[in-house]
DNA sequence: CCCTAAGTATGTGCAACG
DNA sequence: CGTTGCACATACTTAGGG
């Protein structure tokens, strides 16, 4: 587009030269008007203008679309942990940093869901060991009622917090579908009987 | 203080897209 | 055909070494 205009300016002046030589050696007065020429000429100047408002333009909204890139920049410096202030911050070196501090939060992440799957697997075998503790003591009492009157209210209450499981006992507990859940509590323990909130608060440190 | 390399800012052309 | 984003060239700035 410039190209053309520039070559419609190129062949407006040599015309005009032409025209003023021609002129020089008295033809001028016989020269028509030529509105070819002056047509030439208006489109020339008026291309160039434009040309000229369309790259003025152009280069503001490349400032304008710079200045985002460098708001954006600003904004990531403010949540990327940026090293020592001794080091230079260039641009690639934010990048850079970006990067690794995505990948590490990415890693955090998937850590944290490990331990979150972990601890509902946990929670749905405790649930059911409650349940079934709770269907035994009922049958224990119904027993002891049928063969004499004895029940003291000591017995018959169940106590999860303080209780230890073994991992023969977990072996016997639990139908077909809670094998997953069997293998997550066994797999966090290799020494025998423990209890549960010490596990959780080992696994949390 | 000067020189140089690295980084940044700006102007411009070009191609893709709606 | 106008708009937009990208790429390249060039100018300018800054940090570090001699």
């Amino acid at each position: 587009m410039e190209l053309n205009s520039l070559l419609i300016l190129l062949e407006a002046a040599e015309y005009l030269e032409r025209r003023d030589r021609e002129a020089e050696h008295g033809y001028a007065s016989v020269l028509p008007f030529d509105s070819d020429y002056s047509r030439k000429k208006t489109k020339a100047v008026t291309m160039a203008r434009k040309s000229q408002n369309n790259r003025s333009s152009h280069n503001e909204l490349e400032k304008h679309r710079r200045a985002k890139l460098r708001l954006y920049l600003e904004q990531l410096k403010q949540l990327v942990p940026l090293g020592p202030d001794s080091t230079r911050h260039t641009t690639l070196s934010l990048l850079k940093r970006a990067k690794m501090h995505i990948k590490k939060l990415e890693e955090q992440d998937r850590k944290a869901l490990n331990i979150k799957e972990q601890l509902q697997r946990e929670h749905r075998y405790l649930k059911r060991r409650l349940e079934q503790l709770s269907v035994q003591g009922m049958e224990r009492i119904r027993t002891d009622s049928m063969g004499s009157t004895i029940s003291t209210d000591s017995e018959q209450e169940v106590d999860i917090e303080g209780m230890e499981f073994t991992p023969g006992e977990m072996d016997s507990i639990g139908s077909a579908s809670d094998a997953e859940d069997h293998y997550s509590l066994q797999s966090g323990s290799s020494d025998g009987g423990y209890t549960h909130s010490r596990r959780l608060n080992a696994r949390l440190s």
